[in-house]
DNA sequence: GTACATCTTCGAGCGCGCTCCAAGTCAAGA
DNA sequence: TCTTGACTTGGAGCGCGCTCGAAGATGTAC
């Protein structure tokens, strides 16, 4: 995460202005830094910055808030649980391509031009 | 997938000119079809657009690509299977969080605000 | 015949998330 | 003392991937 990134964070608000060293500088805490990786972590899982901002909103306010923090947190988790679905699948595909691609290379090396079966269109998705 | 995104995606030579009605109208074939399936199913898992550029210039060159084609879907698998590790991680960094704010509301309900144990803090991601 | 919807084209516009620049301040090292 | 480098600010710019708008041609329903 670059400095650049990081005083864009504090000036849309996910980052409360931060403790100064004498010369200006920022200087972060531990909290602070605990509080980065979080949002670090919750971009890095395509939140929205958006919705990031409310939920450092809600948090500024403490912990009646912490039922409306909950359910975006639970959102967002189901958002993941479906990324990963459609990443698994995707994953499952490319085997399947490679493997073909890797027939056409045998395909090639062995000098065999065409395939006795109906012809294997490598850009075909399985229907699975 | 709208109209717009298939005319943008001809456009950069996602697709190849399809085939038209007598009026003009595009037909999209069932080729045509799981090709630009597959193109939703990699765009889907965070593959860019120049990637995808590359490999179906590849594919109009035919089997003599198929070795970089390959290479070119390995690495994205590489790149799925990395996104995945971290929506895991996220995962269950969330269910960590969402249970201690469950927790937190617990605490709300029965009117204890303060706890013997050291405080929580929930924005705190646990080291692992 | 006449609405109306649906397609066509081209180019411009937009939302997101940074990313960078210019000008200035300060601190330590040669 | 002078250079260097790391920071400060505000605002502008950018790359990506769409997304939309306007103007026009065509086909279907009443």
């Amino acid at each position: 995460m670059t400095a650049h990134t990081l005083r864009y964070y504090e000036r849309v608000g996910l980052i409360q202005p931060v403790g100064r060293a004498h010369n200006g500088h920022r200087r972060y805490s531990e909290a602070d830094e605990a509080w980065i990786q979080f949002l670090h972590c919750m971009r890095a899982t395509n939140m929205p910055i958006r919705e990031m901002q409310r939920y450092a909103e809600l948090r500024e306010l403490g912990d009646a808030t912490s039922l409306e923090r909950r359910k975006i947190l639970e959102d967002h988790q189901a958002e993941i649980a479906a990324q990963i679905v459609a990443l698994q699948q995707a994953h499952a595909l490319l085997t399947h391509k490679i493997a073909n691609y890797r027939k056409i290379e045998q395909r090639i090396r062995i000098n065999s031009p065409a395939l006795s079966e109906p012809e294997v269109d490598c850009e075909l998705a399985p229907s699975a």
